[in-house]
DNA sequence: TATACATATGAACAGATAATCATATGTAAA
DNA sequence: TTTACATATGATTATCTGTTCATATGTATA
């Protein structure tokens, strides 16, 4: 996509845009860059599949290592840790070893509150 | 909250749980049903997407219409009416009719809080 | 070292989904 | 009513994505 679309509506020989015109203009001058706007969707589709959700929502207390939310969600281990590697590239979780275990949790607060804040919308 | 003895692995011969199992215990009661995190994950989908989210993004502070939309952010307008009919149906977008026009705008503010939220993690 | 346990990963397949195209519906003005 | 404009929608297609299966890597213990 190399597609700019820059095209501000210049004002005109009238002297002055119409309310609409100006209306276009703001909206165009405050969108942000495509290339963040599609950092965003990629982030909000980390949180849009129900066995990431069910993961992430599981470590919102404490700490789980894999075979824990394997058998808490009744998932297979192979696909928990498919998730949990998507989850960590999108630095949504972090973890530590401790053993032969891998525990993961929740990266920061940010994650705990887009979540509360989407669980909101829901519970509607 | 003290610890309270709950019912999920009972305590056994040995009287009491492991450390390790009152925690998952404490997950599993703490997680909430598997309809409200599938009801999650769909909203967050929604938002999931770079066309919508560009979408959102312009009626962040102005209603438009779809033909605004299509020109401003260089969509076909058949696209932007599919996505429209998603934003719809999940409650992110309302509309109005005026002549010929339609006039979409973001339903209330949790969306802005939602995108808003979305954004700081994204821009860090 | 050998074995068992815990997690990660690659390949393949099935299901989901967004864009496009063609067309339909709805609205207003001539 | 005819025409033009604005939006909606169904079908098709190409792409993307999550799960599974098999296997690999990593770690501790006998």
């Amino acid at each position: 996509m190399a597609e700019e679309n820059n095209n501000k509506l210049q004002a005109e020989d009238k002297g002055s845009q119409t309310e609409r015109e100006e209306i276009i203009n703001r909206v165009l001058e405050q969108q942000p860059d495509d290339e963040i706007l599609y950092d965003l969707a990629e982030l909000f589709k980390v949180f849009g599949d129900s066995t990431r959700i069910k993961i992430l929502y599981s470590m919102f207390e404490h700490e789980l290592c894999v075979n824990d939310i394997a058998g808490l969600l009744n998932l297979s281990q192979s696909s928990v840790s498919h998730q949990l590697r998507i989850l960590k590239t999108s630095k949504l979780v972090k973890f530590r070893r401790e053993g032969k275990s891998i525990y993961y949790s929740l990266d920061d607060e940010h994650v705990r509150a887009i979540i509360s804040m989407g669980m909101e919308h829901v519970e509607e």
